[in-house]
DNA sequence: TATATAATTTAGGTGTGCCTAAAATAATTT
DNA sequence: AAATTATTTTAGGCACACCTAAATTATATA
């Protein structure tokens, strides 16, 4: 069995090379919170377990191995945080810092019950696709907020799930994987977003709406 | 916080306490399958936290602040237990080793809601009572199996969780909890118990029996 | 091309929790 | 009381996952 560090390091590792090929030491680092030399020390380890390609100063990759293990610690995390929200009622940002957690902890016996109880669910609270039993993740390619236009009306696909407070704040006003919205203005120079939520009209700003993915768009 | 590992010492601690008042650090050690040595190195750590009193060669014994952390740990175990059998169907042989895990690891407000969905619960699958959120224990003295005659009914009380496949055993013919039986012959010379259980006739063997504490005795 | 800057790796160190082997202490037997 | 046995503690080590500081290597700029 893997250490929840090394679990860790290869969930972080697939994400980043989801969105741009090879990752680099100082980037993974960064991303896990941790100094370079510790992310070059674990990549050692990964690389032994034939877990990950590595060239000095070319950055890691998965081996199939690694991106298996990466694939099943994500679908625990995911089964968990939709487990949390839908069985136990935990607040959607909250579910995240939770399954963090269990996810290292978690036993496939377990993890089978919970997939069963939410009738073998494919996103998790915030949109995120959860790989099935075999590895296999269907994903979707959502349009990003900021690539909308005044008037056009779309559904929110898939939200952020890293900071609890802006999803606390999209709760506020019922912005959930789902709900619908029409963007009645875009301020100019980056501003921000205008919209419309069932009737309520709501302002979004750029670093928000970058968190945002939707789909479905129309006009 | 503390580590899994201290964790796992004050429970240990608790519960070799509760029969038999100071714990040697051998009887310690052999509980947690770990080296007399380490025990040593651990309970020095947890005197400094002021979590143990100590005494070369004299065993240790919990201070009241270790004893709230202990009870807190067993809460969280036999609550999980109870949730992993009752909302997803875990065998209750399996909820010990599933709760060993995730005791360490589950927040307060998981387990407030887990508490909340069984409703208050005082006993986990096996008997064994539920700490309140203050860390109140109602014990009820329990009688040993192992003391009753032949023509002697009474019901199930509590079972040690600790032999996953004695469990197993036991659940093989309904033996939980809750369950009424009536012994029909004990045979002599520390021989196995006869025993009927709704119309059923099992033999149940000292070693068996010494792990089964009853209830409601009668005749 | 030489130099400055940034990224990466190496080297050495920390705390935790375990280990074994040997020494010290206590309890038990003769 | 002395010797044996058992328990407990000390001493020294190991693996893990992190750290800082310095050296190396690659990339960008003058």
């Amino acid at each position: 069995m893997l250490t929840h560090a090394a679990e860790d390091y290869l969930k972080s590792i697939y994400k980043l090379q989801e969105k741009g090929g090879k990752v680099s030491t100082g980037i993974l680092a960064e991303y896990l919170d941790v100094k370079p030399a510790s992310a070059t020390g674990m990549i050692k380890k990964l690389k032994t377990m034939k877990l990950v390609r590595h060239q000095r100063y070319r950055g890691v990759t998965l081996t199939d191995a690694g991106k298996a293990i990466a694939l099943e610690i994500i679908r625990h995390h995911r089964l968990l945080e939709l487990y949390l929200f839908k069985a136990l009622g935990v607040p959607w940002d909250g579910v995240h810092e939770e399954a963090e957690k269990l996810e290292h902890v978690i036993s496939e016996d377990v993890e089978a019950r919970m997939d069963e109880f939410l009738g073998y669910p494919t996103a998790d609270p915030h949109g995120s696709p959860i790989p099935d039993k075999n590895g296999v993740v269907t994903k979707t390619a959502y349009i990003p907020m900021t690539d909308l236009c005044a008037g056009q009306s779309c559904i929110v696909a898939e939200v952020s799930d890293t900071d609890s407070a802006m999803l606390r704040h999209l709760g506020s006003f019922n912005l959930y994987p789902g709900t619908a919205f029409r963007v009645i203005e875009v301020a100019p120079f980056e501003g921000p977003f205008t919209i419309d939520i069932a009737g309520q009209q709501v302002v979004i700003g750029r670093e928000v709406a970058k968190q945002i993915f939707v789909n479905n768009v129309e006009g």
